[in-house]
DNA sequence: CTCGCATCGAGAGCACTGCTCTCGTTTCGA
DNA sequence: TCGAAACGAGAGCAGTGCTCTCGATGCGAG
């Protein structure tokens, strides 16, 4: 959280209560800006809706980056939630191939219907930068679910023999050291595979909540999942 | 260009030359300062490293969204040149793989040496959208150097022949139309494997400058590179 | 060669922004 | 119960994009 403005109130007090719940009111009412006219967030616009004057804002957030850096984590957490939730949801655990397009249809399905959401965890880096140490938790949500996936389909023998390119030994040791944080022991080539798969689809995603499909494919699902079925192919999963 | 601010004065006069100079200083200073601190574009600053007053800017440029249009569109005629003269310096016309690697590699180098200007244009869109008219036939120039070599790449049959996965009719056919528009009379099945590769390029370029390879991946020429040929291969180039 | 018009930069001004500081009021906890 | 902490209101500062007016300057048509 973001609130080193004051020291919070001892947690049972009437006073911690109203503090959250003006804190989620804040967000609310931000997020609802930033999802009507994106990034360019206005804290007396605000505090505006909020029916208070805006410096009444700086009792619970630092600055303007403190807030974004707060609608920033709560994102990722709720982008997260949907990659474990779509996950979870397939019943056969073994069916690697099942959970890793149910993921990757719930991260698009979550970007395009929150595009400026994902312009703020996914696009430029907005102010001046400094992501701050909190962020990185969160970020890394969603691709542990890749992770667990990538696990559970060693461990069911459902990942295809790589057919090895020769990796640079340092970076070899990198991608193993990514493997192992995401909790899957595989392979670095497969492991290289499970990245560039990743970073495809982030690109997929990007260049449909950016415009950059407008003109040229309008068959946006059917296109997304031909792309998240060829990945799969890709990684070996089956 | 941008100048419909006044109708521009004759072409020859002292007043034309002038004129545009100073849409360049202005677009000179402007570009300094995006790549100082971001998209966060201040007029007014750049005026008074102009040494002129903010008001007179707008005898240049209607406003602050017109200015970042310019540099966005010198921003896509800058990549398309690098990666066209990354094409034209490979000697061997028909070896398509160095082709493709060399332009991969060019869009990712003017991309880190210039991150702000890359979030310009392949990052969120910055205000309030509305990319106009003028920058889309700017935007298709790198694109169209991928064209170029499938269509080098087929005529020389460099092109594995695909392994067919079933692609929905009406996106087969939008697909198709890309091919045609890029210039590369392909199959559906390799044109769409080219755009998956493309889009996985862009992911990797994003991630990199926004950040994501941070306290993960350190080599990243290497890294890039490995992307760049694996996914050459996923194409087919040979 | 000249004279009216288009273009130019300066400057003041408006509405807006993020952020700070002060000042009474309310609430907490020792 | 009473001092300290937290709170919202309000004024204020420096900065922003943008508009309008006003003299000065260069242009091209006569």
């Amino acid at each position: 959280m973001a609130d080193k403005t004051t020291t919070p109130p001892a947690a049972g007090s009437i006073r911690a209560r109203v503090r959250a719940e003006m804190i989620d009111q804040i967000k609310t009412i931000a997020r609802r800006h930033i999802e009507a006219e994106g990034a360019n967030l206005s804290l007396r616009a605000v505090a505006r809706d909020l029916g208070v004057v805006s410096s009444a804002l700086y009792r619970y957030f630092a600055n303007r980056d403190d807030l974004l850096t707060a609608l920033i984590i709560d994102a990722y957490d709720s982008l997260g939630d949907a990659a474990e939730r779509a996950d979870a949801a397939v019943p056969d655990r073994s069916d690697v191939l099942a959970r890793w397009l149910a993921v990757a249809h719930a991260l698009r399905t979550w970007s395009v219907d929150r595009p400026h959401e994902y312009a703020l965890i996914y696009g430029s880096p907005v102010p001046g930068y400094a992501a701050p140490r909190d962020t990185v938790e969160p970020s890394t949500r969603p691709v542990m679910v890749l992770g667990a996936i990538l696990a559970d389909a060693k461990a069911a023998r459902r990942l295809s023999n790589e057919n090895a390119t020769p990796i640079p030994t340092a970076l070899r040791l990198e991608i193993l050291r990514v493997a192992e944080t995401i909790g899957a022991k595989v392979t670095a080539p497969i492991m290289a595979r499970a990245m560039i798969a990743w970073t495809q689809l982030f690109g997929a995603i990007s260049f449909e909540v950016f415009g950059r499909l407008n003109n040229t494919i309008d068959h946006r699902t059917d296109w997304y999942d031909y792309q998240a079925r060829t990945m799969a192919t890709f990684i070996g999963l089956t």
